[in-house]
DNA sequence: ATCGTTGCAAAATTTTTGCAATTAG
DNA sequence: CTAATTGCAAAAATTTTGCAACGAT
């Protein structure tokens, strides 16, 4: 845990944009939950739930537009669905998606770094491909594949 | 080169799918341009260009899940728009994506191998993180953030 | 003949945009 | 006061689904 909602809420204003409650409460939610995989829908819910209020899809939008303008935020697609969001600065861990069942498994980082072959063997899953994030299958769904081939 | 639309064909048939039409252009397709960052809707514009008939966009997604559960095609979103597809044995390459300008640089993979870091320095990119492909800045959006800080 | 597949149209989902009203600085 | 930001509503963009007709095996 390193970024806090103020060390956010501090990039936003040096680069010149306002502070509004919104942009304030929304910075709090993602430095508390973005380890979650929280959704831009997640996290409107989230901010709602907190101000009370009918903070705008747009302004969701917008706000995760800004953040990751000033690099402190990213969005990332985990094989089908809406995107999620992560704080830069986590590189705590990356994901497995299976591209079955949808399924993600987080590896920590420091494995990522050794042969990716044995990352995912680590994790029982057969990688078919490491473009963009280690597509494959989970164990369960490589087992099933499996029977259906005999 | 190595899959071509025979070997996606085969694949199907042999998993008790039926051949159509469609699925035979769509697996041409595919072969022949799928290195090429080809969306859904792409791949739906070159097959009906091929066929000169009236594909729907629906056969389009069912027939890439049908590829995609085959384990022979996979989708990737490359920061923001839709998805792009690969075929599976596509290893040739990997994603750098700037979050800021959007673009993508193609790395060989055997350099991917090596340190994420080195493997990003060596083409400009800054990369502030490795969760899901690489994302980053490219060299020019890095050279106006940093000019914005001073 | 059977049942997977298709096209079409309609819907669902996710994200973006225009604009007048509001509000931070 | 000024310009950035908001909510709302409408639209855009991408993908999914229902269903009757069609076509591969």
């Amino acid at each position: 845990m390193h970024v806090n909602a103020s060390d956010m809420v501090e990039a936003l204003r040096r680069s010149g944009l306002r502070i509004t409650v919104s942009r304030q409460a929304i910075c709090e939610v993602l430095a508390t939950d973005h380890h979650n995989h929280l959704t831009a829908n997640d996290l409107l819910a989230k901010v709602n739930q907190k101000l009370r209020g009918k903070v705008a899809p747009s302004t969701i939008y917008r706000t995760i537009d800004a953040l990751e303008a000033e690099g402190l935020l990213e969005h990332v697609h985990l094989g089908h669905g809406p995107a999620v969001l992560h704080l830069s600065d986590d590189s705590s861990h990356h994901h497995l998606v299976c591209e079955s069942c949808g399924r993600t498994i987080d590896v920590d980082t420091g494995a990522f770094d050794a042969a990716i072959g044995l990352l995912a063997a680590k994790n029982g899953f057969v990688a078919s491909s490491v473009h963009y994030a280690l597509i494959g299958q989970c164990e369960e769904c490589a087992a099933i594949i499996a029977s259906h081939l005999q």
